[in-house]
DNA sequence: CCCGGATCGGTAATCGATTGCCGAGAACCG
DNA sequence: CGGTTCTCGGCAATCGATTACCGATCCGGG
């Protein structure tokens, strides 16, 4: 077995207590003591045993996250930036995928909870269903949801805002020349895909009764911007082909391309997120930038005050996106070299 | 506080060992003391508190996995499957970056073994230095090492044939016509970058003494690709540009077509991996495959095995890469469309 | 009818840490 | 110098489960 803080205790001929307080410096004790039990824990290679700890301190240092896939790399930003800043005040990141299934998404929150952990970060993957597990959930954990907020819900948020982003495409693509738009999005059953969709028809509304052609909306996969590809090669594509995510937009690109569409001479296409690929498709994909970084950071400042008690009512953190031109959005007038 | 199994053998009118024996199964109770346990627990909507579990049973349940960049595709598309295996016996995944660095890699293998965790998948980031927190790590939990072994490890090990993978990709290029090869990849300072330079070091050489025109070792960004880019733009292209992952191919790819060359007619481009956005890129990305989705698995299996003692000896795990021939290897002979 | 063994519920020890409380001695104060 | 307060080490309770062990009951066989 380990060494535990009994062994410790033995070899520097003090009590447990001792060990614990010279170590852990939650009150002094001798200078003396200290020091040989240091020694001690030091010689034997002492390591504290983290579950005894947690289960006596209540607390595991521990912060669930739980995201609907990993493989879209927008997530992963996210995670990266939570797990370095949650890394800096020695907390431990507990990663699960909901693989989009509000079904796992509740087993896996489940089982964070049963694990104590002292926090949960959620990017729901439904903004309906997976309600009552969060609010559940939010009952006996700090939980700071992230991009999503679910239905009828009122606690932490981290995100950005969507319908500003929408916008600042819109009017970079009408500058572009563009007035009829498509927009391949997911579903809206998340309230950032909702934003966006929301933000598209108000804005193709107020450009004219005619400047929408089509919304298709299936989800955040590549696979959809595949088929959206084909589906608006055979109606007739319009001016400029909205994408609620950069990966939709990716795979459209690739299949546009594949079939001899030139882009953006042909058409323009935006996606969104700013995902690291988006600068290397070919064309290099005008998008929004959403702060991946910052929302990571942001969401565990948001959880650290909630956990130390230093804040009463729900945070929402809006953060604001970025318009990113690049080459998917070039000057139509003047197809490149 | 949380509901405990006091309260719940206080409702059944029943003592803790019969609530916890009903509810686990592990040894018979009478079927009504049963039966009134299980409603008791039920009503009051008690939860086990894993950390007292383990405490108790000295397994926590969970399972560390630490990799060395989480926004790299590759390793989430291994993580993915691992966690859903694991979930498959309820196991949680702990999930570390180590961000290249052998020191983070260190303090996270070590916050992970004080969490008590059952078990350890580690994709290390360096051959040589991260060996001896490696192997102490073998010392006190199963530890299965995925894509990479470091230097003197005799552990459990799941991996691809590099060798295999690179001869794949060179006869290919050959059959393409290719004689001068260039090589960008990551400094060999793990397993398999340093087999996959071994292997072009020894196949080039077959072909001819000048075959080799150059080798570009930085790291496995698509930074580094376009850095290479515009270094081989410099030197002069060879036939062939063989790139180490896809992630730098496709940053290669990316630049080159920006500064007009044509691939696949001026040079041919090959990446390594098969990430999803490898056949997102214009053209899109010859590359050889690797089977992240059963890496994962099958890397949880020998951990499995591992935890319920059923083998001796370390286990490798050599799995099989495949060519995937795409675009940016398409005949020079006939530029396509 | 008695005895051995099987069945099953309960008591209490246990996992390894932290911490409330007590008391011995030191320090301080008037 | 006596009394009050402070300091600090140790004992033992505690966190919430699991489980070794004990003993009561029941059953079947001889």
């Amino acid at each position: 077995m380990a060494v535990t803080i009994r062994d410790v205790a033995a070899a520097a001929g003090v009590s447990t207590a001792t060990v614990s307080r010279a170590l852990s410096g939650r009150r002094p004790v001798a200078p003396q003591l200290a020091k040989s039990v240091l020694e001690a824990s030091e010689r034997l290679g002492y390591r504290p045993n983290v579950v005894a700890r947690s289960l006596r301190t209540q607390s595991t240092g521990t912060v669930g996250m739980v995201i609907p896939r990993i493989s879209n790399p927008f997530f992963p930003a996210i995670v990266e930036a939570v797990e370095r800043e949650l890394a800096s005040d020695d907390r431990q990141l507990l990663l699960c995928d909901s693989q989009g299934s509000v079904a796992t998404e509740g087993k896996r929150i489940t089982a964070l909870l049963a694990r104590q952990v002292d926090g949960l970060l959620v990017i729901a993957c439904e903004g309906t269903a997976s309600s009552p597990t969060v609010q559940r959930a939010a009952a006996s954990v700090p939980v700071v949801q992230i991009d999503r907020l679910v239905d009828g819900s009122s606690g932490d948020y981290v995100g950005t805002d969507n319908e500003v982003g929408m916008r600042l495409l819109i009017e970079h693509l009408r500058d572009k020349g563009a007035s009829t738009f498509a927009f391949v999005s997911a579903e809206p059953t998340v309230s950032s895909a909702r934003v966006r969709f929301d933000a598209f028809r108000r804005a193709t509304a107020d450009v004219s009764p005619a400047a929408s052609r089509g919304e298709l909306l299936g989800d955040f996969t590549y696979e959809w911007g595949r088929e959206c590809a084909d589906r608006l090669l055979a109606d007739g594509l319009p001016d400029a082909v909205m994408c609620g995510a950069d990966l939709i937009a990716l795979g459209l690109l690739s299949s546009l391309t594949a079939a001899g569409v030139r882009v953006p001479s042909d058409v323009l296409v935006t996606g969104y997120d700013d995902i690291g690929f988006a600068s290397l498709s070919n064309p290099q994909l005008t998008t929004v930038r959403q702060p991946m970084e910052e929302i990571g950071v942001e969401s565990v400042r948001l959880l650290r005050a909630r956990l130390e008690s230093r804040v009463a009512s729900p945070q929402h953190r809006v953060l604001l996106p970025t318009l990113v031109v690049r080459g998917s959005t070039a000057s139509a007038a003047t197809p490149s070299t």
